[in-house]
DNA sequence: GTCTATAGAGTGATAGAC
DNA sequence: GTCTATCACTCTATAGAC
C-alpha cells in the first residue's frame, strides 16, 4: 500500500483549506486540485462535501477524548488531575491546531444527525472538565463556583490558544500550557482577599439592545 | 424620518443571518427576504456584501472601545481597573451577542484593507488590557506573567461566554460578569502553594503533527 | 427607493468512458 | 480510481423601468 492514502491526501488538503477560508468558502474543486486530482474523482473517496467535514470533526473529536483519558489515567490527587487535563488539552490543540479550530467553528455546516453526533463527543468531553472541578470544590480544594461556567472557561481559554499560537513562536507548547495551568489552577482555589463584591454596573447606556 | 431606516433593518437582518448560518452560507437574497425587499434593492443602500460585513464589523468595535473607555473612566486602583475592564467586557458581549460572534468569526469574509482596519482596532482594544496586566504586575498587585497571553487568555475566556450564553437562562449578564471577575483576578494574583512547577509530558504518542 | 430581468461565473454532484 | 463532460442550480452584482 502506499505511503499516504488519496483519502487521507484529501483530508489534509481539506482540513488546511477548511482552515484557512472556512467550510463554505472553500470549493470541492479547490481540494481536489490541492490534492492532485479531478474534483469527480473526489466523489469516490467521500460521497459528499459535508461527509468530508463529518470525518475530519468526528475522528478530531475521539482522538481528543482518548488523549484526555490517557492524560488522566492513574493520576488520583485533584489538583494534580487538573492540571493533567489542562496540559493534555493544550498540548492536543496546539499541536493539532488546524482541525481543532475547525471543530469549534465549523459545526454548522453539518446535517442534524452529524451535528448531533459531534456535539455528544464534545459533551462527553466537557463532563470529564465538570467533575473534576465539582470533586475538587466538594473537597474544598477549589473554592466555590458555578462547575459548568468554570468549564466552559477553562476550556475556551485553552482553545483559544490554537487561534494564535505559532509553532516557532516565542514560547513552545509546553511553556504555554504551563502559563495556562498556573492562571487556572490560581483562578478555581482563588486568591486571597477576593469577596465577590458586586461593584458599580457601568454604563450600560453605551450597550444597545 | 421613519423609526427604522431601510439601512438599519438591512444590517440587523444581515446581523441576524451572518450570526445563524456564517457569513458565506448567508446570501443576499436572504437577507433582503428578512429586510422585505428584493435583493437588487439592497445594493441601493450597499454596494457590496462585502461592504455590509465590514459595516458591521467596524462600528461593533468602535462601540466597543467606547464602552470599555467609559468603564474604565475615573477608575485609578489598578484591581478595580481590571475589573471595570472585565465587567464592560462581559457586558457588551453578552448585550451584544450576535455582533461580537460575527466580529471574532468572520475576518476571513473581509478584503484585505477592512481586514486591516478590524484587525487595528482590536489590537488597540487588546492593548489597554496588557497595559492594566502590566501595571498591575509591575506594581506588584500580580504575580509574575505573560502580559499578551494573559491578555489573549482573559478576552477569549470572557468572549466565549457569548456563545453560550441565553438572555433569559439561568443567570444574568452581572451573576456572570462576576464570575469571570473573580477567577481572572485570582488567576492574575496567583493562588497561594502555584510553585509553576513542570508536570511530566503524558503522552505525546496520542498526538499527531 | 424599489422593482423585474438578466448577466456571468461558480457551486455540489452525477453519468459514463477508460 | 481517475478522467471529461455536463446537469441543475445558486450566487453576487448590474441595467434600466417606474
Amino acid at each position: 500500500m502506499p505511503a499516504v492514502s488519496m483519502k487521507d491526501t484529501i483530508r489534509q488538503a481539506a482540513i488546511d483549506l477548511f482552515y484557512r477560508k472556512g467550510y463554505f468558502a472553500a470549493s470541492i474543486s479547490e481540494i481536489a486540485a490541492a490534492s492532485g486530482i479531478r474534483k469527480a474523482s473526489l466523489y469516490h473517496h467521500y460521497e459528499s462535501k459535508e461527509a468530508l467535514l463529518f470525518a475530519i470533526l468526528k475522528e478530531t473529536m475521539d482522538d481528543l477524548m482518548a488523549h484526555l483519558e490517557a492524560c488522566l489515567k492513574g493520576i488520583e490527587e485533584i489538583e494534580a488531575r487538573m492540571r493533567a487535563a489542562v496540559r493534555g488539552h493544550v498540548q492536543f490543540h496546539l499541536r493539532r491546531q488546524k482541525e481543532n479550530f475547525i471543530a469549534n467553528s465549523e459545526l454548522r455546516g453539518l446535517t442534524e444527525a452529524h451535528y448531533q453526533a459531534v456535539v455528544h463527543r464534545r459533551d462527553a468531553y466537557e463532563r470529564v472538565f465538570q467533575e473534576i472541578i465539582g470533586t475538587g470544590r466538594r473537597q474544598g480544594v477549589f473554592a466555590p463556583g458555578d462547575d459548568k461556567i468554570l468549564s466552559y472557561a477553562i476550556l475556551t481559554l485553552c482553545t483559544a490558544g490554537a487561534s494564535w499560537f505559532k509553532p516557532d513562536g516565542r514560547l513552545s507548547v509546553d511553556e504555554i500550557a504551563e502559563i495556562y495551568e498556573n492562571f487556572i489552577i490560581s483562578g478555581l482555589k482563588r486568591a486571597e482577599g477576593i469577596t465577590g463584591a458586586v461593584i458599580a454596573d457601568v454604563s450600560a447606556s453605551a450597550v444597545r439592545a
